[in-house]
DNA sequence: CGATGACTGCTGGAGCCCCAACTTTGCGAT
DNA sequence: ATCGCAAAGTTGGGGCTCCAGCAGTCATCG
């Protein structure tokens, strides 16, 4: 079976091997097009194919004008979900607590509820809903989106107020028991590579989280993270 | 600055739009190579590699000999972590409780930890341990990878006994107290594609799981799950 | 001595072509 | 009416070529 591969495939995964055995370091150069073609003697089309593919898995980064480099892999820093936090970006806060520059711009405006969320909340799809948009910002690059949804009548009317969701409900006799967050990854969306600042190839970690109180869902989120450099850790005591 | 996009982005975006909007519902072909560059008046390498764009993302497959076809997208199952769970997968255990039918094969060998390891368990690089590799499928299709790192000394004797690292852990007078899970996206290596049966495009969660006994690291697995059909899900009381 | 400009090498986009392997379809023969 | 088979269509691999735009380098000119 290993006899008759495609010859790209060869390439592929002699580069790939190289990375990963640490003979080609992060910021080391690829050969060229030409080189790769005299090496592994292949055509044009096989060379440039290898290199395709190699940078829509993320391995390497073509720069034009200059050449192919190992991409640097920076280490996956942790957003530790260690315990209830009252925040509208848990992820972000943990950041902060390791001691990394937050900072973030929101943006509220109301809308509909629509299928998806009438679902997700429980409610009809002509509810009156407050979404709130936010980007997070760690030492000064872009670290996570997030939308926030929840019904308009427990709107926020003091910087104070949006800060809490919990005192907030809590001040409506409304008392939240259970956050659930579910984590699945996807690619981003063109507006999400943008504004993530993402290389092409890299996806990204969606997390879907909902605050119930009881049995009643009250407020939902969609929060988006960067899968080249975080990962999420979740902590259950026993 | 639309005006000079290339022109196989055309082709990718008026596609993708297509599909999102719902005029190319799930399984419905997508034009040929040469009906496409009819179509758009492009050459076929633009077309090519638009087709090429949209199988990376998953979008669409390829059948050779017959066509490209809108995927279907079924919905993400949600893997349950809602509680503690005393199972060597408790995402395959949480399947189960949904009512499907999930079996798994398993293999234990011996081995030492080596830099990584030693880190996450914190002890030394050539400590012995027991490695379990174990592959899950749900309803006839393969569903998770899971491999289980362990102190030699705590190894199984039995069946009974190697369900229960709980139980395990404390004939040896260790209680666990806390279980930790990071979860990461990145691509599958070779062996995983294969043993996940992977499109192409697809990538994985990768959860990293350690139990801990205090403020000692007991065990650690590493749990591969294919990105396109899980959704991993932890509830977190209040 | 410093700045400008020419030259070379590289990537990414694009076009056209050939072929093997596979599917689908439709026709013709039984 | 059904079976078998050939023809047509389609993907995926591969080859060759051209060009625009960018990044260095190096030599030449003021």
């Amino acid at each position: 079976m290993a006899t008759s591969d495609p010859v790209y495939l060869r390439v592929v995964e002699d580069i790939r091997r190289q990375i990963n055995d640490g003979s080609l370091p992060p910021g080391a150069p690829i050969p060229s097009r030409a080189q790769l073609t005299r090496k592994y003697q292949v055509g044009e089309t096989a060379a440039r194919h290898a290199l395709r593919v190699l940078a829509g898995e993320g391995l390497i980064i073509g720069r034009v004008g200059s050449g192919h480099y190992v991409r640097e892999r920076p280490d996956l820093t942790s957003l530790h979900r260690w315990r209830f936090l009252d925040h509208p970006a848990p992820f972000a806060a943990d950041l902060q607590s390791q001691g990394r520059r937050v900072t973030w711009d929101w943006h509220s405006e109301p809308t509909e509820a629509g299928p998806d969320l009438a679902r997700r909340l429980r409610i009809g799809e002509s509810t009156a809903l407050t979404k709130t948009r936010y980007i997070f910002r760690g030492d000064g690059r872009p670290l996570q989106l997030a939308t926030s949804y929840e019904p308009r009548e427990f709107a926020a009317h003091s910087e104070e107020e949006r800060r809490s969701l919990v005192a907030r409900m809590y001040a409506h006799g409304i008392k939240i028991t259970e956050i659930v967050e579910s984590v699945h990854t996807r690619i981003p969306r063109p507006a999400e590579s943008d504004a993530l600042d993402l290389a092409a190839g890299v996806h990204v970690l969606h997390v879907e989280r909902t605050h119930w109180a009881g049995d009643r869902p009250v407020e939902t989120s969609d929060i988006v993270i960067p899968g080249d450099r975080f990962r999420i850790t979740y902590s259950m005591p026993v």
